[in-house]
DNA sequence: ATACTCAGCTTGACGCTGTCAAGCCAAAGG
DNA sequence: CCTTTGGCTTGACAGCGTCAAGCTGAGTAT
């Protein structure tokens, strides 16, 4: 295949970017390992060598995509001011920003199938944008009877399925989608203490 | 392969069957024409010979799993009162405990892959499935510069994204799942006229 | 009763896939 | 200069979707 001097720098690097670019290209799950390893210049089980199995490389991919939601989400809510439900209904926007901008890759960030790869640091990134989500919820007055619990799911609940909708055309809206989402997002507003 | 009098009398609704069971039973989109052909008894060229490609197949399953979300809903609405949010609620509980059912076949009828499938029967199924809850966000009063448009979003964003939170294990919740997606829809009374 | 037609399935093949086993090769160490 | 070894390549295997060609048996015509 490739002599040593043809090979990139950083295979393992080189693996993951291909694989992004496949990922956000090719449709649904079409992405290929030996895809990914003609793209980076190795052979086609060079990628065995970095990941164990094609979702183990996925897996990876996403741990990467998780960390950068999480950091959107924290730079929307920091930007926004003191008001709890302002805080939380900017890491909202955010996430659908996400979820608008990379649709192949939201996909799969929350399909449980990538998120079972043992070992996988995509389940602790996970973890930690679940995290930033649940301080925010707790952080926001919440009428008696509302668990943080049932707060979470319900702020969750909108921002997922409106990325999901949206992002498979199920949906046609008369404004921009964003425009959409905070509306969808200020309604929520009453349901919390605002 | 097997010989006339081995086949199945119905080849077609055979494969469908087997189809079904497969896309239920096997991880995420791992249901191969083959082994279709193989639970039904006939050769692994036998699926072509009644849908052009893999697509086209699931794509029929798909179709028919629409019809029975819709019918689903309209059976709620219809044993829900006469108050419209009631109504919409009911359809948004049977769309939910539809998914929460058949979470392999939810997540396929939203993914947009396979409503894209040519001559599609799936497409119409959808349509119809999609009206229902129109029609219904229509006869739901709603305060003034909420446009139906954007009740459909309201309404659909929080049962879609509910379930596909709950079936892929993203959320932990403190009651049963269809508890939680009462409360998450009632509390949208108060953004509709309710 | 025999020959023909033809729909409906089977058989076989192709290129693609993920994964495993074995081999090569350059750089590092003695 | 020889040896070791980590890192990639080569090769192979079974399974996949799809296409092309062949078989088979039921129905029709003669």
């Amino acid at each position: 295949m490739a002599k040593q001097a043809d090979r990139p720098a950083d295979v393992r690097r080189a693996l993951l970017d291909a694989a992004l670019r496949l990922i956000e290209t090719l449709p649904e799950d079409k992405m290929s390992l030996r895809a990914c390893a003609r793209l980076a210049g190795v052979s086609h089980a060079a990628p065995a060598h970095y990941f164990p199995t094609r979702a183990a490389l996925i897996s990876a991919v996403l741990a990467h995509a998780f960390n950068q939601l999480t950091e959107a989400m924290i730079r929307a809510r920091d930007a926004a001011g003191d008001d709890p439900f302002d805080r939380l209904k900017a890491i909202g926007l955010a996430y659908v920003g996400f979820g608008l901008a990379h649709p192949a890759l939201y996909t799969m960030l929350f399909s449980s199938t990538y998120l079972q790869v043992p070992d996988g640091e995509m389940a602790e990134a996970g973890n930690h944008c679940g995290n930033v989500l649940g301080e925010s919820v707790a952080a926001t007055p919440r009428p008696g009877g509302m668990t943080i619990t049932a707060g979470i799911a319900m702020a969750w609940t909108a921002v997922h399925g409106f990325v999901g909708l949206v992002c498979n055309g199920m949906i046609l809206l008369d404004e921009p989608p964003i425009a959409a989402a905070e509306r969808v997002l200020e309604q929520q507003r009453s349901a919390f203490g605002g």
